[in-house]
DNA sequence: GGTCATAAATTTATGACCCATATAAACCGT
DNA sequence: ACGGTTTATATGGGTCATAAATTTATGACC
């Protein structure tokens, strides 16, 4: 028995007033016969949770009877809606080359955002979590709040994250990454791997009970949505696709490269194309460090041979990866998320048609993401927001 | 709004009911005390509880006060237990050429069992559905129940199965598995694929968050458990493994015998190659037909060097199967379900060989089951069990 | 402007539930 | 027989949801 529940009596007024809150914060304004209708209790019981909402702090009730001139005979009902004054949330992507956070309030309407260069290796552990303190700061005071109004921060790490927040202790990069935000930043503070909260920015734009999200711009990451729920596994490694290393029927030692990413591919390989390479091709006239994935994936729109051969190469990894997720998983669908998705449509095309076609099986749809290099950030504001949703009554609201 | 739960004043009272019933199935006799302890509830409303239990016939109360003469001060406590009489679930396994049945109470003690040879293709769906309500009598008849004792039937079959127990509607021999058995058996039915069944009954002798568990004897199907929840997809089609066909590059075209289970790649591959191959091997002695898994595993077991070959290529697909679902889902066992299992250990040393033991990444650990041929029969149990456990209202006792 | 219909809020009554406390019952050892 | 101990039962208080009756506010109509 925690003193929390002590009261079995109160257990059925704290469901109901959670359902209410969850109905509150998606609505902008709502009547008690709403949330009847809703909620399924009576008015009595309505008025009663909204009575007790608006004493805690979480609603309040709106005074402007005249105002709302729709034609509606009776009584005209009171109106509550969700106090703004209530709390936000912030969503940090904490990259290895950038941090980005967003401002948001309850109903998801951004506040607030900034972008920032970081040199993670030469902050360190420390160096990153005072800099994640100073820009959630700065984003803050953009938007008019203090760290004080934030009920709630998620934080977006390139490493593998478990339930608790915690990457493996082994891993060097890693431990880097996840640099121990929650004990920098004011409020609770959740930490997650980045290609998962890219999935769930993705899963929130376009429903969908079964897709993967592959965040492959420097890095290589998935984020597995499957029967609606996301996967983890105990040390946070679901997503980790490392098994491409053994594509070449090699077991036991993973491919040079596995971890990368579509962009850090393409650009090692058309730098070390160049040189081997005899035929003719436009990236032999740009210098070696100007050589990156935009440039590849532009030649290759104009035709270049060397460059649609790297489309090729990525296109039938692409291709690999989904027919595993499809078939191992069930998978429906697969984003490309990350900066690197307004170019990547000729990498799909190809990848689209070297899936088979009459294979019998149902093969997942090829999409890039809208979000662009959002997709984390996003996803962090939604995982926040979400959290609140299934358990308004653990966030207190500022009074 | 659903008429049984108008009232939402009932709602706190079913709550501590369906508490307290789960406490009841795993408990043998308990008292009031024991209860509240549990659920936390106190000594008044729990005893309100029991009264309402045994008014609705799922509990007993049980009168030998005497007899337990367990050293106990005080006034004896009245002791409650699950009514025998309340009903007993069946799980079945309707495979392609056995059935394999199984009565148990909701304790899950096993109350009968019976297998039998079916002929699938013969029978056809209606052929099938006919056998197995007949065998269900017969193995109720032999625990001394009817039918309408049955509070709920688990059905295993091997054929992708969604939520909504249906089988892609394309798939000829899927179909024909998934015989629809619902309509023929007495009382709710619940049809489930069979290696998902294994993996909850592996699951249930040896709890693990994250397991997946292969059933691979004829055909060849997975039952992944991640984060603790079976992972299904849309149209049942998770665990798949058809990405097998696309190991050696050729991402178009599945191998031939990506769906083959160990047990009949075992066979064919033996088989074939006594023919080709022209060292000294005991298999040649043995007419093709009599060659099958078995004595492939005991003639490697003597050092024959073709089986070892066998095993080799055998250890192979399960080292890579171990890596990918390692790598993809973070996996920490992978367990060998079927009637295979007894003789897989060969195979397993090999793959456990492969396994890259200085790559820095956790690798599963590879078992065999210990279940055998029963795997399937005793998770369509346990899965019954479970959906007992999880919404005891919904299913009515016998009075 | 007055009357009526309508819809919503409010009040009141009722029944159920859970908890806390008090009282009675049943068993133990001395 | 008599405390000591544990449990069952009874009673009162508090909270809550429902339902019915009442009040309040608005628009339509004459």
């Amino acid at each position: 028995m925690n003193g929390i529940t002590a009261n079995s009596t109160h257990l059925l007024r704290q469901i109901n007033s959670e359902a209410l809150l969850r109905f509150a914060l998606q609505e902008q304004v709502f009547t008690a016969a709403e949330a009847m209708a809703e909620t399924g209790l009576t008015r009595a019981t309505v008025l009663g949770v909204c009575d007790g909402l608006v004493a805690a702090g979480w609603l309040e009730e709106v005074e402007d009877p005249g105002a709302a001139g729709r034609g509606n005979k009776g009584r005209p009902a009171r109106r509550y809606q969700l106090r703004e004054a209530v709390g936000v949330v912030v969503g940090l992507d904490a990259g290895e080359g950038h941090f980005t956070t967003v401002v948001a309030d309850l109903r998801g309407r951004e506040l607030g955002k900034r972008r920032q260069s970081v040199d993670s290796h030469a902050l360190g552990r420390a160096g990153r979590r005072a800099g994640a303190r100073k820009l959630v700061r700065q984003v803050l005071d953009d938007a008019g709040h203090s760290e004080t109004d934030v009920l709630l921060t998620v934080v977006g790490v390139p490493a593998p994250v478990d339930v608790n927040g915690l990457s493996p202790a082994d891993g060097e990069f890693w431990q880097l990454m996840n640099s121990g935000f929650d004990s920098e930043l004011q409020g609770p503070v959740f930490v997650d791997n980045d290609a998962n909260l890219a999935a769930i920015a993705e899963g929130a734009q376009e429903p969908s009970a079964n897709v993967a999200t592959l965040l492959t711009g420097e890095r290589f990451g998935a984020g597995l949505i499957v029967d609606g729920s996301l996967l983890r596994g105990p040390r946070g490694g679901a997503g980790e696709m490392r098994f491409l290393g053994s594509l070449s029927g090699n077991v036991s030692r993973p491919e040079e490269g596995s971890t990368d990413g579509f962009g850090a591919l393409a650009r090692k390989w058309a730098r070390s194309a160049v040189r081997s390479y005899d035929g003719k091709t436009v990236l032999r006239k740009i210098p070696g460090e100007e050589i990156n994935a935009e440039v590849v994936f532009k030649a290759a729109c104009e035709g270049d041979p060397l460059a649609e051969d790297i489309i090729a190469r990525l296109g039938a990894r692409l291709a690999h990866i989904a027919v595993v997720l499809s078939s191992l998983l069930d998978i429906d669908r697969v984003v490309i998320a990350g900066g690197i998705s307004a170019a990547i449509e000729p990498v799909l095309d190809h990848a689209r048609s070297l899936l088979p076609g009459d294979s019998g099986f149902p093969l997942p749809e090829l999409v890039a993401s809208k979000l662009g290099a959002e997709a984390v950030v996003q996803g962090a504001v939604e995982s926040a927001l979400t959290r609140i949703r299934r358990e308004p009554a653990t966030f207190f609201p500022r009074t």
